[in-house]
RNA sequence: GCCCUUGUAGUAUAGCCCGGUCUAGAAUUCGGCCCUGUCACGGCUGAGACGCGGGUUCAAAUCCCGCCGAGGGCGCCA
């Protein structure tokens, strides 16, 4: 069977008039008129109508919406509204026959439901508003790695697979490691710190996992999280970072892709920088204004945060979080040290990324986690690297796919992430 | 773990509140016939559904209970 192609579909244009093509994708659409007929066939790259007329007419036999074709034909032009050229077939082979029928429609005239275009993600790709959602997260994360690369970040790849549960908080995951008890990651923190030791500036784009039943729009049992660490420098300048991270994503998104904006139907908006910088003592006489009391050192819960929100609608950080919100690793402030040096990204209520300066002192790192009630001997493989010339550093850890969301104006993480899992779903 | 909503052809829906009018309607998809410039092609025609189990009632898609599935929210989320 020859699959080559000449051209794909993007590459075809009516200057080619008269030459003679192969090329190849899905039939989109199929539509007969006694004895010539027109179809549509796309390929990634674009969209494409091929015309057959009278004797031809015996190619269409067997030929059905969303099967995949090789056409061979002529170039040459078009009466049609949203073409101004079309191939002219001498032959269309099917190379492999839709089925009837199928799950969903993913020509998108009738949208589906999630939970089906879940159970079919692939055959969602089909559908252009889908196949746009993950062509723009392939650009914001050639945005990302751009960005840190220019500003001397080193790419790098810590296990998922750890051997102890030692950070608190979530639940993790656990697993039989030949015959161990080992964890899936929910982070790269205490991998990432280490590394700024020699690499100093570190980066990190990674699936990572959390034993949570959280049933919510944002939250999933798998995520991908942007992590980078940075020796010498301070939480305000990871946050400068952050903050153009996330402002060359919207840029180049918004003026490098206009075709996913189209099928998406969204404007991606650039916001306005520097973004605003909240204290959590701010956030906390904001809230008092409004009527909800809160004392220093409880947690903002959502319904906090959404008020918060409202008066922040965009991007803002929220900074200087009491210590005893912070884990174990996170460097006080020198003026107060009840205060820390910590960052949350906001935008609205969503809460984005979180990060701050790290302790490097093996001593003072000690004696938390000791205030916090964890045991320094689960630590040592970690603290031992504190001992070598561990450089100040700070970092953050951001949710790629909350960005998205962001990014495209929707509410659902799992329509930016192609096969979520979340408590109810592990399958696809 | 808690709360709310929801389940009708392949898809997406009308009907449900207020039981009988439902032999369950329209769209799209699919099959057949007609059509040489469609572009959401058109015309004629055909096929296709009340999640499962129980109950109430003369009568259940419709009301009640259980199960299963789905969506959303709260909580959890260093």
């Amino acid at each position: 069977m020859d699959i080559s192609r000449t051209h794909l579909i993007e590459e075809l244009n009516s200057s080619m008039e008269g030459k003679d093509v192969i090329f190849g994708g899905w039939v989109v659409d199929l539509r007969k008129l006694g004895k010539m007929a027109f179809l549509t066939v796309r390929d990634v790259t674009g969209m494409c109508q091929v015309i057959v007329k009278g004797d031809s007419m015996s190619l269409l036999e067997g030929l059905n919406r969303q099967s995949v074709v090789r056409i061979l034909g002529k170039i040459q032009a078009s009466k049609a509204k949203d073409f101004d050229f079309e191939v002219s077939a001498t032959e269309i082979q099917v190379l492999a026959k839709a089925e009837y029928p199928l799950p969903i429609d993913p020509i998108g005239r009738l949208e589906s439901d999630i939970d089906n275009r879940l159970n079919s993600r692939a055959l969602d790709m089909r559908n252009q508003k889908t196949a746009s959602i993950f062509k723009l997260r392939s650009k914001v994360l050639a945005s990302i790695r751009e960005t840190l690369i220019k500003r001397k970040f080193i790419e790098i790849n810590t296990p998922k697979i750890i051997g102890s549960a030692s950070e608190g908080g979530a639940d993790l995951f656990g697993l039989d490691y030949f015959g161990q008890k080992a964890y899936l990651a929910q982070s790269p923190q205490l991998y990432k710190e280490q590394m700024t030791i020699g690499l100093e500036r570190v980066f990190e784009i990674s699936s990572f996992y959390r034993a949570e039943k959280s049933h919510t729009g944002r939250h999933l049992s798998e995520f991908t999280s942007v992590d980078i660490e940075a020796a010498m420098m301070d939480y305000t300048d990871v946050m400068d970072v952050l903050e153009s991270i996330v402002v060359d994503v919207f840029k180049n998104t918004s003026e490098n892709c206009k075709t996913e904006q189209q099928e998406i139907g969204y404007e991606i908006k650039v916001p306005s920088s520097p973004f605003e910088r909240v204290t959590y003592t701010q956030a906390l006489e904001e809230l008092s204004s409004m009527d909800i009391k809160i004392e220093f050192g409880e947690d903002l819960q959502d319904s906090h945060l959404r008020s918060l929100g409202e008066k922040h609608p965009g991007f803002f950080f929220l900074t200087d979080w009491p210590m005893k919100l912070k884990p174990f690793y996170i460097h006080e402030k020198d003026d107060d040290p009840k205060l820390s040096r910590s960052f949350d990204l906001q935008y609205g209520y969503l809460e984005l990324s979180s990060g701050g300066r790290r302790l490097h002192d093996p001593e003072q790192l000690r004696s938390r986690l000791k205030e916090q009630d964890l045991d320094p001997t689960s630590f040592e493989e970690h603290l031992k690297t504190f001992g070598w010339g561990m450089p100040p550093h700070s970092g953050w850890g951001m949710g790629l796919d909350r960005l998205m969301t962001v990014l495209i104006g929707i509410d659902n993480v799992r329509e930016v992430v192609l096969y979520p899992r979340d408590p109810d779903r592990l399958k696809p």
